[in-house]
RNA sequence: GGGCGAAUAGCUCAGUUGGUCAGAGCGCCUGCCUUACACGCAGGAUGUCGGGGGUUCGAGUCCCUCUUCGCCCA
């Protein structure tokens, strides 16, 4: 025997020393050369993690992601699959810029002051410093990443599939320069994408503005317009009315007075105009709302430009005499404040009311988005999508939870280009060199390798100031840690396309959607099979957790304190597919208590094993015949195998059954995690611990052939178990599985096998051993419902669980042989001497009729009180023959008997007529106990 | 404004194709420190499956409608 464990599991004491053994060991480093497609006999299994923010430090969205990217991942690993889950991070343009600004604003300077050369060095000295800090996280929550492969969004390597993901796509007139309004982020001082400017709910106000006729008709002598931004009035170059619209017909072509600045404005006619909303009159103010724009274009009106970059009112472009000198400088709120006053003076406010809408806010700093005219790179999207579209379609690539099949398809049947220019400074430059010198377009020079001179006339170029959009660098993410455009790469060739991607569903567009159209853009094919959409960490009020609100949990505190297979466990077992996992940030007990339990549980099985196996050798469980099994060993083994199956099924299948293609009955299989973990703890605990391990106790303390039978069919039970569970709570399971007897050092439970259940044409090793649903097995389901029986009637009646009591049971002969050479161990879990009798004895007794019309008979003279009894025979005869009342009505009905299956009409036979049997006991019974029935 | 989703035990949620699916964990009540485990063992209670209507022999499970809540897009 080994030193005793302690009672209690310490995960602070073993999950660091098992990580450094599992990484020592490389079992997380996968090998090419093992793999299919390089003459290996092993299918490779690929996920790509979701790379965290350089700037980033985990938090519980972060650990709740990569615990179901890993539990796939060690899952597949254990399946024989080459895995390999490549982890690493973006340089996060915005947020890492912002970071570092801050940091220099601290010693009072500005990135200006330090000028770009300096600033890109800084910030990539604190990116090399601090950026690897959440993948050191990720290891302490067990995440069985390749992290000899990490990669990074900004590296030589990745860089370089940037650059030509640019210039290819620029080749083939997908890339363009396009003068529009666009978001633009006034703090951050850049533009972004529609994804990054996200709208948020808000009470404003809506004004009506009245603007004079020039040319008064009839009665009319004004235009009402309703306008959310009053301020940008100084910007109108139009009204607009619907062609439509009746009221307004005869106005078209005439024209208002702008009040403030007095210019004559046009009016013209647009179907953008919508008759149903406000006046049915819109202002149009082309440089600074995004449909004005389209409707500027549309009828050819000038775009004066101002608001400034910082969001500031001043004449920026194309707007001399458009903004009052004292508005100058002036931000755009506290200005939309001074108009308004302007315009009450005026005369011209009519009306100001309450208004919901939405407005945009920047994603990374929250401040309100400016729509502005700029120039900007975008990529015209519509080509990229059609493929994409069609691998969603076609069953190529599956979305779970499928009702975000619907939300995808949506965004890429309207899909708008993407702006990807960024007007910072951190991040990949635009690849793209201007000559001073040369006429449009050889002025404009897109290259993969920076160019030294102009190639058309060889005199000086610059580059473009702009970067790109980090997104454009994260849709290239499947192929370019693998690492395209090196095509002959071997990961590449090995492991793309990838198997699964485990994401939340806020960036489906921002990232899925676009890193699909980059597989076919680039690679031709889809960059995974699946889409796994995960819901959200939230508190108790439902709101989601964010450091921000204060209401987050830390991964690291919840591993310090319950272990990571804690955390693990309570974010895989409250995971249905796609819901979000609720967790009381002001209790962790409430949340993780439960993970810590099931750990020490399986600790104290081992334990257990550990004292009562020993570590002499054990027989291996082939070498097991069928015949030297007692009950319960059959049982447990029938169980295990249908916890497998069940297991498999839950999470599986790992990947498409045929060509690529999911079939239209494998598209919403699997995934789902809480269902795998169920399953496995119920195996665990409710079967194994609850009533495996107490039904061979004795045999175990017993020496002989039966011990050694035990000894076998526990050790592999608990070694399947723990092989089960590995996944979900790889730390407490590799630290069991390493002791048990016969372990042979160096190797893991985390490189072992998946456990395989049995099949009908038997690749088992057990397959000689289990049979589901054998008799013999079945037997140990008898002893169950007799020790459960027993123990309701002795709780019932107040039984002092030490005394011993006599029982008999009235059973089929067959019952009865098992349940006399179970003898003993009814006693030893009941406390109860039981004996087969031919028929009940008289006296005071409780009274159970068990399934299959066994009668369980225990007297308690003295003990029982005998109207109480009654009372209890009484009411459970009056439900039964409730209940066969409605069946025996389901059985006359010639509907149900006529169109029903055949299986179940057959079915709901046998129930009637064993419950009718049943009927009949309780009736002698009460008869004898109660005197009349 | 458009689209989507959710409402099941006190709480958090399972319940894939309609026929023992009315379930789990936590919480609660009772009794136990039974030599693996009190982070445990044994036993127990609790739901008109949001309201209403419909389809069906049969509906948390399909359809319609109402109420409440949430998400996405404009």
């Amino acid at each position: 025997m080994t030193e005793p464990l302690p009672a209690q599991y310490d995960p602070a004491a073993n999950e660091p020393a098992i990580y450094a053994r599992w990484l020592e060991a490389g079992c997380f480093t996968a090998d090419a050369a093992r793999a299919s497609a390089t003459g290996g006999d092993r299918e490779p299994y690929t996920l790509v993690m979701p790379p965290p923010n350089v700037t980033a430090i985990l938090h519980v969205g972060h650990g709740l992601n990569n615990t179901v990217q890993d539990v796939l991942v060690r899952w597949a690993r254990m399946k024989g699959r080459e895995t390999l889950w490549v982890p690493g991070t973006d340089h996060a343009g915005i947020a890492t810029q912002n970071v570092v600004e801050k940091q220099l604003a601290r010693e009072g300077l500005t990135r200006q002051d330090l000028g770009r050369e300096a600033f890109v060095e800084r910030t990539a000295a604190f990116v090399a410093e601090t950026g690897g800090v959440i993948l050191q996280q990720l290891q302490a929550i067990g995440a069985s990443a390749d992290w000899s492969r990490t990669a990074y969004t900004f590296s030589p390597e990745l860089s370089r599939a940037v650059r030509e993901a640019f210039v290819r796509l620029h080749e083939r007139g997908l890339i363009y320069k396009g003068h529009r309004v666009i978001h633009w982020c006034p703090r951050c001082l850049t533009s972004l994408s529609d994804e990054e400017a996200e709208p948020e709910a808000e009470t404003g106000a809506l004004y009506h503005l009245s603007y004079p006729l020039v040319e008064p008709t009839g009665e009319r002598t004004a235009l009402s317009v309703a306008t959310t931004r009053p301020e940008t009035m100084l910007d109108d170059v139009a009204v607009a009315v619907n062609p439509n619209d009746e009221r307004y017909r005869a106005l078209i072509g005439k024209h208002v007075l702008l009040p403030i600045l007095d210019i004559p404005i046009p009016i013209v006619a647009d179907e953008y105009a919508d008759p149903e909303f406000g006046t049915g009159v819109v202002k149009i103010t082309p440089a600074h709302d995004m449909n004005d724009f389209e409707v500027g274009r549309r009828h050819d009106l000038p775009m004066p430009v101002v608001i400034d970059e910082h969001g500031a009112m001043n004449e920026v472009t194309d707007a001399a005499g458009r903004v009052p000198p004292e508005l100058r400088g002036v931000d755009r709120f506290a200005a939309r404040e001074r108009v308004v006053e302007m315009l009450e003076k005026l005369g011209r406010l009519e009306k100001k009311e309450v208004h919901q809408h939405n407005v945009r806010h920047c994603y990374r700093c929250d401040t309100v988005v400016e729509p502005r005219l700029s120039d900007q790179w975008f990529v015209r999207m519509a080509p990229l999508a059609e493929p994409a579209l069609a691998a969603v379609r076609s069953g190529r690539v599956r979305l779970l939870p499928e009702k975000w099949v619907g939300v995808y398809e949506h965004w890429m049947s309207n899909i708008r280009d993407w702006n990807i220019s960024r007007q910072l400074w951190w991040g990949h430059r635009v690849p793209v060199w201007y000559c001073a010198a040369c006429p449009s377009p050889e002025n404009v020079i897109v290259a993969r390798e920076d160019p030294a001179s102009c190639p058309h006339c060889g005199g000086a170029v610059t580059q473009d100031e702009d970067v790109l959009d980090t997104w454009f660098s994260s849709w290239l993410w499947p192929i370019s840690t693998l690492g395209w455009p090196n095509e002959a790469s071997t990961d590449l060739r090995t492991f793309y396309p990838t198997d699964v991607l485990v994401t939340a569903p806020e960036i489906i567009f921002f990232w899925v959607a676009r890193m699909i159209m980059s597989g076919y853009a680039f690679k031709g094919d889809a960059p995974f099979h699946t889409v796994y959409l995960h819901g959200t960490a939230r508190d108790t009020k439902g709101i989601k957790m964010s450091k921000s609100l204060g209401n987050g949990i830390d991964p690291l505190d919840v591993v310090k304190l319950y272990g990571a297979d804690a955390l693990r466990w309570t974010l895989v077992s409250g995971m249905g597919l796609g819901a979000d996992v609720m967790l009381d940030p002001l209790d962790l007990e409430k949340s993780f208590a439960p993970g810590r339990n099931f750990a020490t549980k399986l600790w104290n099985i081992g334990r257990f094993l550990l004292t009562n196996v020993g570590t002499d050798p054990v027989r291996p469980i082939g070498d097991v015949r069928r015949d030297e099994l007692a009950r319960a060993d059959a049982w447990i083994l029938d169980r295990l195998d249908t916890a497998v199956r069940e297991c498999d099924r839950a999470i599986g299948p790992l990947s498409p059954a045929a060509n690529d293609t999911w079939r239209s009955e494998e598209l919403t299989a699997g995934l789902r995690l809480n269902e795998y973990a169920e399953t496995a703890r119920r195996f665990v605990w409710n079967e194994l611990a609850d009533w495996y391990l107490e039904a061979i106790k004795t045999r175990l303390a017993t020496a002989g052939d039966d011990r050694e039978v035990a000894r076998a069919v526990l050790l592999h039970v608990f070694d399947q178990a723990l092989r089960l569970l590995h996944p979900i709570v790889p730390f407490v399971t590799e630290a069991l599985w390493q002791k048990l007897p016969g372990h042979v050092d160096g190797t893991f439970l985390a490189t072992s096998s998946w456990p395989a259940a049995n099949t009908a044409t038997g690749s088992s090793t057990l397959n000689s051993l289990t049979n589901s649903g054998s008799a013999f097995a079945g037997e140990f389901e008898l002893i169950k419902d007799i020790v459960d029986a027993i123990r309701r009637v002795r709780s019932e009646y107040n039984v002092p669980a030490s005394q011993t009591i006599e029982a008999f049971v009235v059973a089929s002969s067959a019952a009865q042989r098992t349940l006399e050479s179970e003898r003993a161990l009814l006693m030893r879990l009941t406390k109860t001497a039981l004996t087969a009798v031919e028929r009940a004895p008289a006296g005071a007794a409780a009274n159970v009729i068990l399934a299959g019309g066994t009668e369980l008979i225990v007297p308690l003279e003295g003990l029982i009180d005998v109207a109480k009894e009654c009372a209890r025979l009484r009411s459970e005869l009056a439900g039964l023959e409730k209940q066969l009342a409605s069946l025996e009505a389901r059985l006359e009905n010639p509907g149900f008997v006529s169109r029903a299956p055949a299986q179940v009409v057959e079915s709901e036979r046998a129930k009637a007529s064993e419950w009718r049997a049943r009927r009949e006991l309780l009736r002698t019974r009460i008869e004898g106990l109660c005197g009349v029935a």
